[in-house]
DNA sequence: TAAAAATACTCCATAGGTATTTTAT
DNA sequence: ATAAAATACCTATGGAGTATTTTTA
């Protein structure tokens, strides 16, 4: 069976084109060398060198073969080298599955941050449904998940990286008649995300009202914000929904701001154990900061403000 | 050392992900397996797969190791199945060099018709002077060379691919007064190629004039029919030129055709001794016959017609 | 507890070494 | 006659096998 040593041998032999002294800088004795390479072309059942006492010259084939023996044996080192960095986090591909919102809000800033700490390590970013993510993370279909408050996840860590303030979503048409007091949206149906996906952002909506002095009445559960804004603008109810929305504006939907504004945050999260240090140059690029695998656990979406 | 065994236990591991599997696959047992992928994950530097007694998956390095492994296995048989095509002369590249008057003349056509034949061999056509070809040749800086007559060669076989008759080229100046009849250009100045580098080509010409009752005089010597012509133009003598030069022309020179024209032939010579069996294939294109090594011998130059 | 990988130990295939022969110049 | 490759034969490294232990899900 061909063998990386006789590809190294036959290409110090065709460099010195003499037997002796290519087993000297092979250190090795002349006969191995010479069986080696008379094992390569018995496989090959080609002849690469023709030999007389006095001259030792490539055929035409050993000559082609000789090309493609040192791309093959510089390929092996090149292939060492990228496993080697791959291990280092300095390049490879990093797997981020995240919510379609924040691929528009968290992602952008952090993108660009992490592509310029480290040109050579490529992102690939998929965006997906709140609950289909979390599925695809626990699938290991992504390294890093980003998404809202996901609840703890067993195995997994979470980092906060985005924090928004929530405003409040009507559909425009209603903008002039709806009343200024969170209080007075008392009768209002209210459009929200599943409890089951995203449990904080839910409880952080539903203790809001319950501060202002009412239940809310909880109409629709749709998956993503961008649906939210769409139900707001055909009438179906109102929203409290992160404040970027507003920045890019949605037809039909009016925004205002809340007092006492609660916010909602984006967190990344990663398996626990993992062998692949791009995700903590990641998480460092994300929150600014050293990620201690292991410290850093998962912090409730704050409801101040 | 990294060796291709290695590899390929990598790579059959990486599609099982599964040792005792895998070494099944490798009709060997699962002791082994497990000691080379250590070897190797310990010459990387790299753990390849992170194992535990249920599960086996890559890790990033891993991954792209295996991607680079696999490239490298394929190569492998790549060199191999090129240096066997190599050898049975249906890849390859073949060095002809040749006369320039040849890559204007002869060599197109064979070109073409080798090409045609032979689509995944490639021909590198260099272009000469006689005298440096014959030692390009002789330095096996080509496979193949093209020039006239070069007379017998130690070591190289000879074979004729292009017979082109002789035309006299006079200067266009003096065209109305060059008489009609060869016999009358016995005062002339002759430019010829030198013996020593177109023999047959030297001696073809010096007969046609013996012939015709005198002995040419011999004024300028070079190696160009191009430069002869350019030395007739300018009026410094006259020459008997291969036909096809006529046909391209040249400005200041006038072309005659001769009586009982003298021919002179263009042949491929190659190394007696040689693997490469695309000589032959070039051969037997340019001919447009089997060549036979060893029976295809020089012949003369003829000066019949 | 059971499936699977790692380890211990043995054996042998084969790479490498030394001595010698063959070959071509 | 001599330089160099091939061959013969021996040695020993290390790869593969069997048996067993360790590990974790």
């Amino acid at each position: 069976m061909m063998d990386l040593r006789q590809l190294r041998y036959f290409v110090t032999l065709g460099e010195t084109l003499h037997f002796g002294q290519a087993a000297n800088l092979l250190h090795i004795s002349q006969p191995p060398l010479s069986r080696q390479i008379a094992a390569l072309e018995q496989e090959l059942g080609v002849t690469l060198l023709a030999r007389s006492s006095r001259h030792v010259e490539l055929t035409p084939p050993g000559a082609r073969f000789l090309e493609d023996a040192r791309r093959i044996l510089a390929l092996c080192e090149d292939a060492k080298e990228a496993a080697r960095g791959v291990a280092r986090g300095e390049i490879g591909t990093l797997r981020v599955g995240a919510m379609m919102h924040s691929a528009m809000t968290a992602l952008p800033g952090i993108m660009r941050r992490f592509s310029d700490a480290y040109p050579r390590i490529r992102l690939h970013v998929r965006e997906e449904t709140p609950d289909s993510l979390v599925r695809a993370l626990a699938a290991s279909a992504h390294d890093i998940g980003v998404l809202f408050d996901p609840g703890p996840i067993s195995g997994f860590e979470a980092a906060p990286i985005f924090h928004e303030r929530l405003v409040l979503a009507i559909p425009a048409a209603r903008a002039e008649d709806v009343p200024a007091g969170f209080a007075a949206l008392r009768h209002e149906r209210f459009i929200i995300t599943p409890r089951t996906i995203t449990p904080i952002l839910h409880d952080t909506i539903v203790l809001y009202c319950r501060r202002h002095g009412f239940e809310p009445q909880l109409s629709f559960e749709v998956n993503l914000q961008q649906t939210i804004l769409q139900l707001v603008s055909e009438g179906l109810g109102i929203a409290l929904v992160p404040e970027t929305l507003r920045n890019r504006g949605f037809p039909g939907v009016a925004f205002r701001d809340l007092d006492a504004s609660p916010t909602v945050t984006q967190f990344a999260i990663w398996p626990r154990e993992t062998l692949n240090p791009l995700i903590a140059k990641f998480i460092e690029t994300a929150t600014g900061q050293e990620a201690m695998p292991g410290e850093v656990g998962l912090r409730p979406g704050r409801t101040d403000g």
